[in-house]
DNA sequence: ATAGATTATGGGTGATTGTGGGTAAACTAT
DNA sequence: ATAGTTTACCCACAATCACCCATAATCTAT
């Protein structure tokens, strides 16, 4: 039973084969609406990760974008580096995801893989990249936690 | 699986072949509409780079060039540098486009190119002058940066 | 506990794509 | 008109990718 479409939690560890195909967990792949097409979009996260969108999540994303003018250099730049290193992929058969290379070296991937699901998109981690990025989060002052946590009530 | 019909992302490293032609990427062709017949407009970016539309956008550029006023001085010139250097262009049977000497010069291509789709366009760069832009970016203020991404939510 | 289904991971093959070059037609300039 | 140059179109090869099948591990249900 998945919690809602589109939604997604949990931590799953997977391997990377030799071409770079990556599972995708099955319960991911079951809460994907249909009408995404068994499609997601990957794409450089903003930390040492990559980032994976339902399609029609990156839909609503492009339509935004195209709204900005090219005239503006601020909005062009912005644009740019949106969508410089997202791309649609479709998970075959077996539910696997192809990462390009480039993507692979950016979030440092080799053999093992962490997916993570972050409700509205999935991440996929290198582990040791990602436990250096809770230590270093571990000691950032707390005090924006506690801002947080006045909005979003556990 | 294309995102959207005449919409571009991603990035890809092309060589330009003696003859100054170069491909366009499978992805690309495959998301352009049947109704270009195949065929883009390529044209002088407002950054040291090549601008690539769809036939039928760009036509629609040249509807919203007929409604600005010639009495303007700024729209006539605007209007001047934006159609001046512009011409249409079909891809072959390989998927390429041919680029004149022109562009070429202009975006200081020699070997290698970078194209990099721009959601409604595309963009032919050469990879170290794009890294060079990238780098003033960076350093240019980020509070209008940081606006943009508060509307778009990634 | 066992059988059946689902899931994760590996490999193989044909089709597609990127890139180089070749040839004939079209265009330019003397 | 003719020689030289450019452009359009075609073919060929190598590398990559999409798709299919196979097996092992895990989960589900009786």
């Amino acid at each position: 039973m998945t919690i809602n479409q589109d939604t997604f939690t949990g931590e799953y560890s997977y391997s990377i084969a030799a071409k770079g195909r990556v599972n995708i967990p099955a319960k991911f792949r079951q809460s994907l609406a249909p009408e995404n097409d068994q499609t997601f979009v990957i794409t450089r996260g903003m930390d040492s990760c990559i980032w994976v969108y339902p399609l029609t999540a990156w839909q609503i994303i492009e339509d935004d974008l195209k709204d900005l003018s090219a005239i503006s250099g601020i909005n062009r730049s912005f644009i740019r580096n949106t969508v410089r290193y997202a791309s649609s992929v479709a998970f075959d058969k077996q539910g696997r995801i192809m990462l390009s290379t480039n993507l692979l070296d950016y979030a440092q991937l080799k053999k093992d893989a962490l997916i993570i699901g972050m409700v509205n998109k999935i991440e996929i981690w290198d582990p040791k990249v990602l436990a250096k990025v809770d230590n270093q989060n571990l000691e950032m002052d707390s005090s924006e936690y506690d801002e947080l946590a006045d909005k979003i009530i556990l």
